[in-house]
RNA sequence: GGAGGGGUUCCCGAGUGGCCAAAGGGAACAGACUGUAAAUCUGUCAGCGUAAGCUUUCGGAGGUUCAAAUCCUCCCCCCUCCA
């Protein structure tokens, strides 16, 4: 190769790093990074993903989006699927065992996976692995000597695992085998990245350490921010219903991000948005200093991030939609229709239950009394109230809509 | 295997025979104020019923009692200490 090949690998490579190191917590090692993309040769990087929430939300997109980042350099992403490790259950950050799934309800997810990262991935270049086709495999020989290369005071040593133990809450033996099949699966995979959430970091160092075990150069382990969901505090994520799901449709998920608080907006902006570093920090100083409202910054993060999902044009649409309801107290485009025959009740708490806006009657006539309910805007207060024959339109709260035609 | 402690409504957690659909906090929902922001204030927060009221709920199954989350019996699960 001449000088003058190399001074463009070397141009380009920072290029890569600059874009790959964005947004990362920590890179273990970065000079290993860097000799590994100076050889030029496309770095095998995994991620791995424990198929038990079938939604992808945009806590995943971080990592997700990095893995792009390396798939439009031409590297080789690999989409773990840790079907055989679902069924163990990531013990990471837990403060008590998780339940084991199914199989069937393993292999399931997977296939929901599968489909929603191709939303952001390239499905011609990405490699999508499942980790049973090597631990089915496994025996128990070969799994005894692989556990072998670990000890129990060092798994002691992880923060969720001493914590249990210190507190006497019980700790599965086969809790310990998450992270060695984990870090066996880089071995597997000969990888030369992983990416993981912060909260990964002991499962990725594992991998290493087995890696070295196995005569493998220890792969680089890079980790990212975990997304605060909805409410700020706690992590993204489905179970406690705080998430924006990537499948969300797209007047829900603008919903969503106009919801989340001002403080909030800015961790968004920095995990999710593309926009450059010097651009969010112009927003910022432009809303510090009085010049931009915070709610018009909150509006640009909501039209891009509904756009990177479902396209530009529904991006838009969503924009209207969400100032014609909720800043002109307009009804929506699309609304559920109900439709009431003569001699069925038409009282408003029995069309608020079975119209299925309220999970009962009892909360539906709470509602109504608390002045939440509106015939086309006219506050009913008496839950009693009958429609008489006619077309109505239903307004339950902010965001609970139904037109209602009594024949 | 032995000894002791515990399982309460979405979560945490009080409640040891009636005044308990069950204190308090959190979450959530609604109203006011707003920018569907934050903060704050107010209210609601098992079901059915217009209502009076009725029904279901305190790990499970029985029992005692006019009356049980509370007492008794058996069972299940969790924790601590000992082995």
């Amino acid at each position: 190769m001449s000088i003058a090949e190399k001074n463009i690998k070397r141009r380009m490579s920072s290029a890569e790093l600059e874009q790959i190191q964005r947004g990362t917590v920590e890179i273990i090692d970065l000079d290993e990074l860097q000799a590994k993309i100076g050889r030029g040769k496309p770095l095998r990087v995994k991620a791995g993903f424990d198929p038990t929430a079938p939604d992808i939300h945009l806590g995943h997109t971080v990592l997700i989006q990095k893995l792009k980042h390396f798939q439009d350099m031409d590297h080789e992403v690999i989409f773990l699927i840790g079907d055989f490790t679902g069924m163990i259950g990531d013990p990471s950050g837990k403060s008590e065992t998780r339940k084991k799934l199914t199989r069937e309800a393993v292999l399931a997810n997977a296939e929901t996976y599968k489909r929603q990262i191709f939303k952001i991935l390239d499905p011609e270049k990405t490699t999508v692995a499942f980790n049973s086709h090597w631990m089915d495999r496994f025996g128990a020989t070969q799994f005894v000597e692989l556990c072998s290369h670990y000890t129990v005071a060092r798994m002691l040593e992880r923060d969720d695992f001493a914590n249990r133990f210190a507190s006497g809450k019980p700790i599965a033996v086969h809790e310990f085998l998450y992270p060695l099949v984990q870090g066996y699966d880089s071995v597997a995979l000969q990888a030369d990245v992983e990416l993981g959430g912060t909260d990964q970091k002991f499962n990725l160092l594992m991998g290493r350490t087995l890696q070295r075990d196995y005569g493998q150069e220890p792969q680089v382990i890079m980790t990212v921010p975990i997304l605060e969901g909805l409410d700020g505090v706690q992590k993204m994520s489905k179970s406690l219903g705080n998430y924006i799901g990537i499948e969300d449709a797209p007047g829900e998920m603008f919903g969503k991000v106009m919801s989340i608080s001002d403080q909030l907006m800015w961790r968004y902006y920095d995990l999710l948005s593309d926009l450059s570093l010097e651009r969010i920090a112009g927003l910022r100083r432009d809303v510090e200093q009085g010049r931009l409202h915070p709610k018009e910054a909150k509006l640009g993060l909501a039209v891009e991030l509904t756009s990177r999902f479902h396209g530009a044009k529904q991006g838009r649409a969503a924009q209207e939609e969400f100032q014609r309801v909720f800043a002109r107290r307009e009804n929506p485009e699309d609304m559920n229709v109900f439709q009431v025959c003569h001699g069925q009740d038409s009282r408003i708490l029995a069309i608020m239950d079975s119209a299925g806006l309220c999970p009962s009657r009892a909360e539906a006539k709470r509602l109504c009394r608390q002045g939440a309910c509106t015939v086309d805007g006219a506050k009913i207060l008496d839950p009693e109230h009958v429609l008489a024959s006619g077309k109505y339109v239903l307004k339950v709260g902010k965001k609970r809509f139904l037109r209602v035609m009594v024949s």
